[in-house]
RNA sequence: GCGCCGGUAGCUCAGCUGGAUAGAGUGACUGGCUACGAACCAGUAGGUCAGGGGUUCGAGUCCCUUCCGGCGCACCA
């Protein structure tokens, strides 16, 4: 599916008029021979400096060693803009920029182009139908949800949303960590909430998971099994509690991920990886590359020589300080267990070697940046190419109650999760809400605002504009009259300066989704569509639509219902609803 | 100590690979419905882009440095 992306063919026909007057000027001596250096095609802040800029001129003026007014006027004598598609005049303004003028044609096919693309206006092949993984949420499954992972839910489910929409092939995953030390940790504290519930002076243990849900699992176990289980073996006792309750925990994050919208394609088991020897072999792969050595009885990564290729590569060798600040990690512990990393890196090689995925995206918390440049490294390592994973670091969320930070440690008991924060705020305000930010920013989220002044959220801004164009076609539906498809002429009667705004930035749709795909930065959608709410509304307020003249208020109608065309992408992209009424 | 991220209007944030007079939202103040939804629009006020130095035709944007805030430096995950 590709859609109409006018912005796109108009920056490329700009780009071919500079690079043709460019060559026209060097041939005919207006300009010393040497190469294009590189510009840029943009659309200005104040469109009254016209539909394009370009700094090219500014741009050369060191390299033709010329005043960039001078090579500007050079440039306007060698345009071809009779011979433009789009373009209907350059002017040259302020120190050298060459500005460009869209035709009337290029805004009238724009409106058409989006009633014809429909629900699929804003979809392009932008991405050549490239596998890409989104990893995203992978919540410990030893406890409930917390902001971070709402954040993270938000977050990587609209940056999927926005890679399929760019012409991606897209698989969204979430990667179960049920293996290891924080499961053997959960049965540990689970088993002594259990044996709590028989002998109250028994100890809880230390740095347990101090939660409800622990008891709760704890008290329901033992509501089944009663005090059966108290007089069996530790071993026994503890893998029954944990049997019972990780199925439990991973239906609830499905249950809840499904309520706040999200659908994976697949749920990765880490204890997988352990069970079919996928660790181990990873393991013996790193040695037989030279890069695993045993050392204290245990199995080393060698991370410090990998950083130092790695940094020699980029060109930019380390320090000796740098080098010095290095460690080893290990792989497989004295005791024979293989640790975290050593799981992620076979994890991460599954993903590319076994399953294929031509570039692969994690969405993790800042907390874990540390760990970014390692498993980069370790793909290198095993013989794949790091640079193919992608991490999106997103800052935690901070937050605030009456104005005051309240820790939210999945331990404190007293942490908001995110099936509460569900039950006080709107699903599509949560959504917008944590996309509202870019990623690598920290999130303060005002939960009294957020409770109690839903109505002040942008999401209701941005519906409503949705909502009151649904409003007016079916008033004036109710009067007889219904959207009928424009010729080119009448469309060209929509000349106001808020007409053409809000068909500009209509028309940059396609082109944001593929920023956002590009930058990993789904914020900029919600930015989009508070945008061009914004420039409905102004048009709303300026231009009437009904009206005695039908060419007029039919043009007018089209351009409302582009409008609600690209609010409704949009917001569906997002997964935020687009009501009819409110 | 070393490293990563950030510091832009009272508050929350944009600012696209360096470009034209630094923008929105929110809060404050003023105005606008006997015509399509006033959950809207228009206007006013509000800035030493944390401080200092540098690079150049041009710096919020790039480099160096200081200060402030968040986070990370495990045989945890």
């Amino acid at each position: 599916m590709n859609c109409s992306n006018l912005v796109q063919n108009a920056v490329s026909e700009v780009k071919t008029l500079v690079e043709n007057a460019f060559n026209k000027a060097m041939e005919q001596g207006k300009l010393p021979q040497g190469e294009i250096p590189a510009f840029v095609v943009e659309i200005p802040a104040d469109t009254t400096h016209g539909d394009f800029a370009t700094n090219a001129a500014m741009v050369s003026a060191r390299a033709f060693r010329q005043a960039p007014a001078k090579i500007a006027a050079a440039l306007m004598e060698c345009f071809d803009i009779d011979n433009a598609k789009w373009i209907a005049k350059a002017e040259t303004a302020g120190p050298g920029f060459i500005n460009f003028t869209l035709k009337a044609d290029w805004f009238t096919q724009a409106v058409q182009g989006i009633l014809a693309d429909g629900e699929n206006y804003g979809r392009s092949d932008y991405g050549k139908g490239e596998k890409v993984m989104v990893e995203f949420v992978s919540a410990n499954p030893t406890g409930p949800m917390h902001m971070g992972n709402a954040r993270g839910g938000a977050i990587g489910d609209g940056l999927a949303s926005a890679l399929e929409w760019s012409g991606h092939t897209v698989e969204r995953e979430f990667y179960i960590n049920d293996a290891g030390n924080q499961i053997e940790k959960f049965g540990l504290s689970l088993e002594a909430r259990y044996l709590q519930i028989f002998d109250e002076n028994h100890p809880m243990i230390e740095e347990g998971y101090q939660g409800e849900d622990i008891k709760e699992h704890a008290k329901a176990f033992a509501d089944i099994h009663g005090d059966s289980f108290v007089g069996k073996s530790h071993e026994e006792r503890k893998q029954a509690l944990i049997d019972y309750a990780l199925p439990l925990n991973i239906a609830a994050l499905r249950r809840d991920l499904g309520k706040y919208k999200i659908e994976y394609d697949t749920w990765f088991h880490e204890s997988v990886l352990h069970e079919d020897g996928s660790v181990m072999k990873t393991v013996e792969l790193l040695k037989e590359r030279g890069l695993a050595y045993e050392k204290d009885g245990a199995v080393w990564y060698k991370n410090t020589e990998m950083m130092k290729r790695l940094a020699e590569k980029s060109g930019k060798p380390l320090t000796e300080k740098e080098e010095a600040e290095l460690k080893d990690d290990v792989l497989v512990r004295a005791n024979g267990f293989p640790t975290y990393f050593a799981a992620d890196i076979a994890y991460h090689y599954n993903k590319f070697a076994v399953r294929g995925f031509n570039r692969v995206i994690n969405v993790w918390g800042a907390d874990h940046h540390g760990h970014v440049a390692r498993i980069k490294g370790a793909m290198d390592a095993v013989g794949l190419d790091g640079d193919k994973l992608d991490i999106v670091l997103m800052q935690l969320v901070r937050l605030l109650r009456d104005g005051q930070p309240c820790k939210m440690s999945k331990r404190s008991g007293k942490a908001i999760t995110l099936t509460d924060l569900l039950e006080e705020i709107p699903i599509d305000a949560a959504r917008f809400f944590f996309n509202m930010r870019e990623p690598n920013s920290t999130l303060d989220f005002d939960l009294d605002l957020a409770v109690e002044q839903t109505r002040q959220n942008p999401v209701y801004y941005v519906q409503y504009a949705h909502a009151r164009i649904c409003s007016i076609e079916k008033n004036l539906a109710a009067e007889g009259i219904s959207p009928r498809s424009c010729t080119a002429e009448e469309l060209a009667l929509l000349t106001a300066a808020e007409e053409r705004e809000l068909i500009r930035r209509l028309a940059a749709f396609p082109n944001e989704i593929i920023q956002a795909a590009k930058s990993y930065d789904p914020a900029r959608l919600t930015r989009y569509t508070t945008d061009v709410a914004t420039l409905f509304h102004k048009f709303y307020d300026a231009c009437r639509i009904k009206g005695d003249n039908e060419a007029l208020m039919q043009a007018r109608l089209n351009l409302a219902l582009a409008a609600r065309t690209t609010l409704k992408n949009a917001l569906t992209l997002l997964k935020i609803s687009a009501p009819v009424s409110m």
